[in-house]
DNA sequence: GAAGATGCATACTGGTTGGTATGTTACAGG
DNA sequence: CCTGTAACATACCAACCAGTATGCATCTTC
């Protein structure tokens, strides 16, 4: 469902792969779509808490946990190639199936929201500079991100993942604020 | 093809749409792929130069150019519905088929690169702050404009696309130059 | 004007695939 | 034990759809 996009994943090569049978499946989905709204609302949602969510909430600095994320998207091959699962399901089925779209939209708005939180958190504690706007940030920075992975996915190179990696850490570390410029930190804009 | 994805896109509708009959079709072309190639070497291709590459290449100032592109891009809802067919055939077929992956990535590459000369020449005209490198902030454009077009037909709400104009547009106004700041223009990075 | 080539049109086919109908096992309750 | 039901397994179907086989005008060339 990664690689071939929902519409194209086969459902029996999956069940094969899973070592499931279409009696089983049947007897627990109406159909595939209900099997994609569950991947959806069980497992992407998961892994955007797990990798965003949960760390922007357990933060003393956001641009700090932001960095930390960021870096610590995977730069190797295979899981390049693929591309964001979220993204990739998105624009899919957002033109063609309501269910989808809302869902996906679900899961980019509780993203969103956690960065902006976490901002604004920030700025109240003078480690985000106090003339952003939080909620245009963290959209901005999705979209960057999701933007930087689409074109790593198409290029299939690692090096236009690390310089997008680069780029998003230097518009990170200019959201800095005062009191978030410490031990010799270097910041462009600053 | 733009909406369904190139693999889900039904020939027969496709031929009834044109009024083009199958007979036709396979005369001129070998199978569905060979039309998919054609789509991306000539109907992207052109949208592409038209609208990006010709109007930098004919710029007197490229951050006023990419404004003026950036701003021309249409917000209507049936527009923005299905999001840039571009980048949809690239992330639908990047991972599956290497002349759709190499086609969609010459267009990507065309695009940045008409973007990073005309910031070059720009910077040769102090048009454009010298301090940026023109490649990468030509792939930061190209990542956060795809970025926000992606979220915009996530949300399918026009002040999404709206907001992430802004976003861009800020970003372009704080690229220039000295010579680039004249006429009362505000910058807020200036 | 005969013969081939060009440029289509139409009917058909064969593989793929989501979904279903029916059978079967295992276990729980009485 | 007997019955019922939950939880599967398997064989099958029917629709969809890319691609093909064949037919048929028109046009070109000698």
């Amino acid at each position: 469902m990664h690689r071939s996009g929902f519409r194209s994943a086969d459902l029996n090569a999956i069940l094969a792969a899973a070592r499931v049978t279409k009696g089983a499946l049947y007897y627990h989905f109406d159909n595939k779509e209900a099997l994609g709204y569950a991947v959806v609302d069980e497992v992407l949602a998961s892994i955007s808490r797990e990798k965003w969510v949960w760390p922007l909430q357990n933060a003393k600095n956001p641009i700090d946990a932001l960095v930390g994320i960021v870096q610590g998207t995977s730069c190797r091959r295979e899981d390049l190639e693929c591309g964001c699962s979220l993204n990739n399901l998105s624009q899919e089925m957002s033109p063609l199936n309501e269910g989808f779209r809302r869902r996906t939209a679900k899961l980019f708005k509780d993203w969103h929201d956690a960065i902006a939180v976490a901002l604004r958190q920030g700025q109240k504690l003078g480690l985000v500079r106090s003339d952003v706007d939080a909620g245009e940030t963290a959209t901005f920075l999705i979209a960057a991100y999701e933007g930087f992975i689409s074109l790593a996915k198409n290029s299939q190179d690692v090096r236009v993942l690390q310089a997008g990696q680069k780029s998003v850490l230097r518009l990170l570390e200019s959201l800095r604020g005062r009191r978030g410029l410490t031990k010799g930190r270097r910041v462009k804009a600053g």
